[in-house]
DNA sequence: CGCAAGTTTGAGGTAAATCAACCACCGTGG
DNA sequence: CCACGGTGGTTGATTTACCTCAAACTTGCG
């Protein structure tokens, strides 16, 4: 693992299992219907919806959607289990999450934004594909509001995995590099960055905090961080950039 | 750091910034506006939303939200930073993520859910706080689509920042049980689930692939795991259950 | 059969955990 | 003024869990 592959190249063949007329009955017993998207809602509701509702199947490590990819539906998961993959600016591959049954796929093309993650199968898979086309649009009341929502939503979806792939993983150097340049990122307008005690440095890259001790004041000693006072420090941005590049993760 | 500290005791001083009613000009001229919640939406449409916001300052150490809570508002970040941390349940604290300005805290209570971490105010806070009440009532069209996507999206945040808490700390004993327990829960109706390759395990729980094999070896040893096939399972739930909790994490 | 892909096992090295002092700082109080 | 304890930080010695490199084995398949 962890070599430098490049993602193996697409291959774009959908398996449909009924053609979108048939779809509702499969809607309204669908076994997944109350831990997927629709639920909640009133049965008769759906009879209006399932024109814009169909099924698919998928084999085993197809890709279901690829990172940057602008979708114009969403799809929940009816049988079976997808990963959501994302690779490393060094190529590593992280393996970010696990989609089942109920779970909702694509949900970056509620608010328009790009898909972040490649989907792939893990196993023989099926799926529905809800369009868009399907959601009201963002002229009335209320759906204004519901964008903007959903897209800080999905940053902070983003920034979670952003964590979990670069402070929680490699090096405890280059986790403690990547947290400074988050701190930095939240700096003040002086400059000035929240510095952590040495146990809360911990408590987030997951070390002791004789380890993040040590791993600070080597950085420290380097001089991409200035100590202010217990709670503040600057950052020397492109010192730490250098020092990021130069562990290569 | 690692000590089983139960959480410490709450306590819920409030600093108001300002009286609710002065709030406009403060929305409209906020330094965050682009960033923010309701960057995108047309300034005169604020006026009508002001009466719903107020602001608020927190200081250092001040939790803003508990685990548990339902909240009726939301809050968006101006000025500092805050963490948002749970406790496994061997006690452990876990920092799972930093939020700054920009940033939307307490989403959960958009869909109803309860608040999943607990905020905590890392420098001096200063915060907007939205009443749900400015959101429009769920009787309406589309309103009536956005709780159950809302709610999809918390549980699939939620699953994700379990995924990081349990799959990529601890161990590499500890980690490979919950991944099989996570793959279990997607398990088919027969009983079997997806037993992925083992440069496919090391990239979920960053470890070499070789760590993973000996890692899941033993544990087949132990008879927690029958294996059916090279990519099917069958997991033993009661002696899975039993080695977690042995290993208390 | 023979190759390729995946898995297991082994031996040795290393980064981080663990255990344990020790230090710097700071308010308190004799 | 200096002992005092309490908190947070640093540093050192030792152990260990995981990584790395390497070889053998197993399975499926043309």
């Amino acid at each position: 693992m962890n070599l430098a592959d490049p993602p193996p190249p697409p291959r774009a063949r959908i398996h449909w299992l009924t053609p979108p007329a048939d779809q509702q009955p499969l809607c309204t017993e669908c076994a997944v219907r109350d831990m997927a998207l629709f639920g909640p809602l009133p049965g008769d509701w759906l009879r209006q919806a399932h024109d814009y509702v169909s099924a698919l199947t998928l084999p085993p490590g197809q890709r279901l959607l690829g990172r940057g990819h602008q979708g114009q539906a969403v799809y929940t998961v009816r049988q079976g289990v997808l990963r959501a993959e994302r690779y490393t600016e060094a190529g590593q591959r992280r393996i970010v999450r696990l989609a089942g049954p109920g779970a909702l796929l694509g949900s970056e093309a509620l608010s328009g934004l790009p898909q972040v993650d490649d989907l792939i199968a893990c196993t023989e898979v099926s799926l529905c594909r809800i369009s868009l086309g399907l959601f009201p649009p963002a002229t009335e009341r209320g759906q204004a509001m519901a964008v903007p929502v959903l897209r800080q939503l999905q940053r902070d979806m983003d920034a979670m995995v952003q964590w979990s792939v670069h402070l929680t993983r490699g090096s405890a150097r280059s986790r403690l590099l990547q947290l400074l340049a988050l701190l930095d990122r939240h700096a003040e307008a002086d400059g000035s960055a929240w510095l952590p005690r040495r146990d809360e440095i911990g408590d987030m890259l997951d070390l002791t905090l004789e380890t993040a001790s040590r791993q600070f004041s080597a950085v420290h000693k380097s001089g991409v961080v200035q100590v202010l006072s217990l709670q503040r420090m600057r950052v020397d941005r492109p010192a730490l950039a250098a020092a990021i590049a130069a562990l290569a993760d």
